[in-house]
DNA sequence: AGTTTCGGCGCC
DNA sequence: AAAGGGCGCCGAAACT
């Protein structure tokens, strides 16, 4: 009853399960059973349940309360496993392959996205393909086997571990919800936006301020349709190629004040307004669903609610029930941290490796004590840009930290030249449409560029001439990208996975640390995390969170002197957190 | 009439 | 002439 089991879940809701040796193979009878909840229950003592699809299975166990120590998400792994072996563009799909192994019906892959305002999770979406347990196991053996092959199959297998912890994880945060006063909400909207009107038009303030507009124009103008603002603009004399905030703001015109605020007051009231408190909560709680590893780097997305989209001023709704506390702890400067500990540079390692400010350490050893620009020299080399104030300091960058510069400079040209780009432990970004599949790079071998795209006459404007030709779903308008946006891309890739690869520890070991208390994780964005718990606990999770960071940094990192902080706050609102 | 793309902007 | 990365979401516009 202990160590590790495989579970698949039959046609008629039954399960099979069956106890797994130390090579991975079932050393009993697979055993049939009726009930996968009961299953499950009855068994506290297994620590790792090896099954499909933690999205499939895990809401069901948690819907009746119970949890599980570990998992290994086979579906994830075999994800993971194809992308490093090149092969993620191959026709037939992880899931495909799982379900003809089975010989069953291919199942539709990605998984459709729910996104019903309010639907109870996947809980009662179509159910997937079933999977015999004797299938299961022999796709988990042969993973074994795949993980050895890789360049560091004790990254890899870090990485799949984490990545279906960080499932259980997801499963568990949309159980939980996010704490939400809908009062609170209702207040911050009519604060910012007035009365509502019957029948559903704009609210006071909006409405106000489209009249402040048309008078400013001298005619009537609806600001919230960019082709009538634009025709607007071009009778008063002045040319704007688009209503951008960046491009409206530099005008010089009467409307451009209230157009503005009108743009930021809209943006709140059809995204975060009524009808969004209407449809995603419920019993005080907001219920996005999180999805782990849902983006080619391994950021998490979320499906419906736009939950990691939420505005600062709406924060204000996000409240701890009576007696309980938020610890909203967010990682400082993740991403420059990261990075030194991915290329080794030893100047940016001595300054990661300080709790302080990073940016200014950054500033008062390449700069002359301006912040900003360091951050936007670091975010610049990171996301590859080619113009404005970060270019100027990035020459003094790269004199500073030239291993630092150089790995994302290496990264880049691997992306342009179409070839595989890996996190540190191993996650893949996919080659370039038309490139050769990693066989040939793991030689060493020069890679083809492919169709030369972008070359065609005039096509300036990018994204119009792609097709999904190579059938790449999983990451539309990658396929049409030019070599340069595919070397942004992989630049900021190795970045921004790396620090998904760290994140997923953290959360792994939080998750372990709050399992002795009342405390739950309940949300999630990139370098964000935040913990409900009683007022008592909030200090043993500020702690845990500290402890999570550093063991997460060296789990994932191996020795390295780059330290991790985060910054906590422990807060009845999370709008007071910062 | 239904579906897909676009413009714009929120978060990191 | 030279485009900063990743996402989701909304209504309008454009398409079929």
């Amino acid at each position: 009853m202990t160590g590790r089991w495989a579970l698949a879940t039959a046609e008629d809701g039954g399960v099979e399960i069956a106890a797994l040796g130390p090579d991975g193979l079932p050393v009993g009878p697979v055993e049939r059973e009726g009930d996968l909840v009961e299953t499950v229950r009855s068994r506290p003592g297994v620590t790792r349940w090896v099954w499909r699809s933690t999205a499939d299975v895990y809401p069901r166990l948690l819907a009746t309360g119970v949890r599980v120590e570990r998992c290994y998400d086979v579906e994830d792994a075999e994800t993971l496993l194809l992308g490093h072996e090149g092969r993620l563009g191959e026709p037939r799909s992880a899931a495909a392959a799982l379900a003809t192994a089975g010989g069953g019906p291919v199942p539709p892959d990605p998984p459709a996205r729910s996104a019903e305002p309010g639907a109870q999770s996947s809980l009662f979406e179509p159910r997937r393909a079933h999977v015999s347990l004797a299938d299961l196991v022999a796709v988990y053996a042969d993973q074994q086997r795949r993980h050895d092959a890789t360049a560091h199959p004790d990254r890899m297998r870090l990485l799949t571990a984490s990545e279906s912890a960080g499932m259980l994880v997801a499963a568990e945060m949309n159980a939980a919800g996010l704490p939400w006063s809908a009062e609170v909400h209702r207040e911050v909207l009519h604060d910012l936006l007035g009365e509502r009107y019957a029948g559903g038009g704009e609210p006071r303030r909006l409405a106000e301020l489209t009249d402040e507009v048309s008078a400013a124009f001298g005619r009537r103008v609806r600001p919230d349709l960019p082709a009538d603002v634009i025709k607007a603009f071009a009778q008063a004399g002045v040319k704007v190629r688009s209503t951008r905030r960046w491009e409206i703001q530099s005008v010089d015109h009467p409307a451009v004040k209230p157009l503005l605020e009108y743009k930021r007051l809209y943006r709140i009231w059809v995204a975060h307004g009524w009808s969004w408190l209407q449809d995603w909560v419920r019993d005080g709680r907001f219920r996005p669903e999180f999805l782990a590893g849902g983006t080619v780097t391994g950021r998490w997305v979320t499906n419906g609610g736009g939950a990691l989209q939420i505005p600062k001023v709406i924060r204000r709704a996000v409240v701890a029930d009576p007696g309980w506390r938020l610890v909203v702890a967010d990682a400082d400067q993740m991403e420059p941290r990261v990075l030194a500990a991915i290329s080794r540079d030893p100047g940016l390692m001595e300054v990661a490796g300080r709790e302080s400010d990073l940016y200014q350490s950054v500033s008062d050893r390449a700069f002359s004590g301006d912040r900003e620009q360091a951050k936007l020299a670091v975010l610049g080399a990171v996301y590859g840009q080619t113009s404005g104030d970060g270019l100027k300091n990035l020459a003094a960058l790269r004199r500073r930290f030239p291993k630092a510069v150089a790995y994302v400079d290496e990264a880049a040209r691997a992306g342009e030249e179409g070839r595989l780009v890996r996190t540190w432990l191993g996650r893949t970004c996919p080659p370039a449409a038309g490139a050769a599949e990693g066989a040939a790079e793991e030689a060493g071998l020069p890679q083809e560029e492919g169709p030369p795209e972008g070359a065609g006459a005039g096509d300036s404007d990018g994204q119009s001439g792609g097709d999904g030709r190579d059938g790449q779903q999983w990451m539309p308008g990658y396929a049409s990208l030019n070599s340069r946006a595919r070397g942004r891309f992989a630049r900021n890739f190795v970045v921004q996975g790396s620090a998904a690869d760290w994140t997923l520890l953290v959360l792994a070991s939080l998750r372990q640390a709050c399992a002795g208390m009342a405390a739950e994780l309940v949300f999630f964005q990139h370098d964000e995390v935040i913990v409900h718990c009683p007022e008592a606990e909030a200090e043993a999770v500020v702690a845990a969170i500290r402890e999570s960071a550093e063991l997460a940094g060296r789990l994932t990192f191996g020795e390295t002197p780059v330290r991790f902080p985060f910054t906590t706050a422990v807060v009845g609102c999370y709008a007071d957190a910062k």
